[in-house]
DNA sequence: TAGTTTTGTTAGACTACCCTAACTTTATAT
DNA sequence: ATATAAAGTTAGGGTAGTCTAACAAAACTA
């Protein structure tokens, strides 16, 4: 069995290589910068993961996960994702809260109890932040979705998911009107910095270029 | 914020030292035992709670809990039975599949998690092996209540707890036909080895004074 | 292409938790 | 009351995961 911090590694690699993030492979100090470690924690990491068959890397090399390296990291996130499913829908957490408790109840060895946990919740596709919550085989639907930043002036479009999870961004997301399923309309982009203005439930906001490129619209 | 190893020597002292276990104090072996661990392991731990004021305890003496350490203590307990009650009637585990899963549970920190998980199960005030669940100041009411073999041959009892909570324990116990608030009539004793003979729902076991001394009754 | 910056690696050290082996103190039993 | 047994402690060592400091390789840049 896997260590948490070991499954930690795994996780964020497979965040740090995914559809998501555009790329199939990532270095040791992004990785490090990810979990908050210095790189040369990581690559202490790297060389075990590697030892385990869980990860593809060589000296100076770049990273990426093996087969059962993405099986097992799917794993933690299918948990991670049915608990903040189980904490927004059963326990009143709202969107910014399920977050950081998921990271602990993540690490969790139980197979029946994900199950259970699984059928309790009545088989959820998407967890609170709008996020595919992968079955219990392991597999992943991947949504056609784009970011609010690709949507063109004058469109609309509706909110399915958020790419950052931290607490501030979240409230920041609700401050402005924003939730799951939310209609928004593009009103105007500056050239210069990208800034949009939006419009949602006929309030107008205006947003940054990065805060648009964490929203996930259809 | 204590360790999980830290918090798994405060429970297990708790335990050695309730009045249940009809003691106030404990010592290194007992406790390592209890701990699966070396007596040498135990007692760098013990300095260590010492340092942080959980324990009281002298080189070659006794150890007991603080206020500090019990509150601590009981803490962890309450998140345990809880976490057992929510599995329990939430999630179709059995009696006996409890127990292990809620000793990884009741390490997740989050006052607002143990507060909305109470809540969610109506405020409990025992787990599904009939012991009493703390409540968030840290009260637990103690019960009055004796073993099976205290029982005098002739009269009858209500199962309302038991004392060893192991896997292989409790499904012995549910073989005989027990469950939290079975009726037990004691039929006879015998005076050599303390084997008793008792009758639930018209049938009858033999049982030995060991599994006697683990049922707790009323 | 040569210098500089970025990225990645190695060596050595620290803490938490665990161990074994040797020792000391306390308790028990005749 | 002393020998033996039981209980408890200390010293020294191991692993996982973290760090800093120094170094090596790769990638930029001019």
């Amino acid at each position: 069995m896997l260590s948490q911090t070991e499954e930690n590694y795994l996780k964020a690699l497979f965040h740090l290589t995914s559809e998501t993030a555009n790329k199939s492979e990532t270095g040791t100090n992004e990785l490090a910068a990810a979990l908050n470690v210095k790189p040369a924690t990581a690559n202490d990491m790297l060389k075990k993961l590697k030892e385990k068959k869980l990860i593809n890397y060589e000296k100076y090399g770049k990273v990426s996960l093996t087969a059962a390296g993405r099986r097992q990291a799917i794993e933690v996130v299918r948990k991670h994702r049915l608990w903040e499913t189980f904490l927004y829908e059963k326990l009143q957490f709202s969107w910014d809260e399920v977050h950081e408790v998921a990271e602990q109840l993540e690490h969790i060895y139980s197979p029946k109890l994900i199950e259970q946990l699984e059928k309790f919740l009545g088989y959820p596709e998407f967890d609170p932040h709008g996020d595919v919550i992968p079955n219990a085989k392991g597999e992943l639907k991947l949504q056609a979705r784009k970011t609010l930043s690709q949507v063109m002036v004058g469109k609309s479009c509706k909110l399915v998911a958020v790419k950052d999870n931290s607490a501030s961004f979240l409230q920041y997301v609700v401050k402005v009107g924003l939730g799951l399923s939310s209609k928004i309309k593009l009103i105007s982009r500056q050239e210069f910095d990208g800034t949009t203005e939006i419009e949602v439930n006929g309030k107008k906001s205006m947003v940054s270029q990065k805060f648009a490129d964490n929203i996930f619209v259809v």
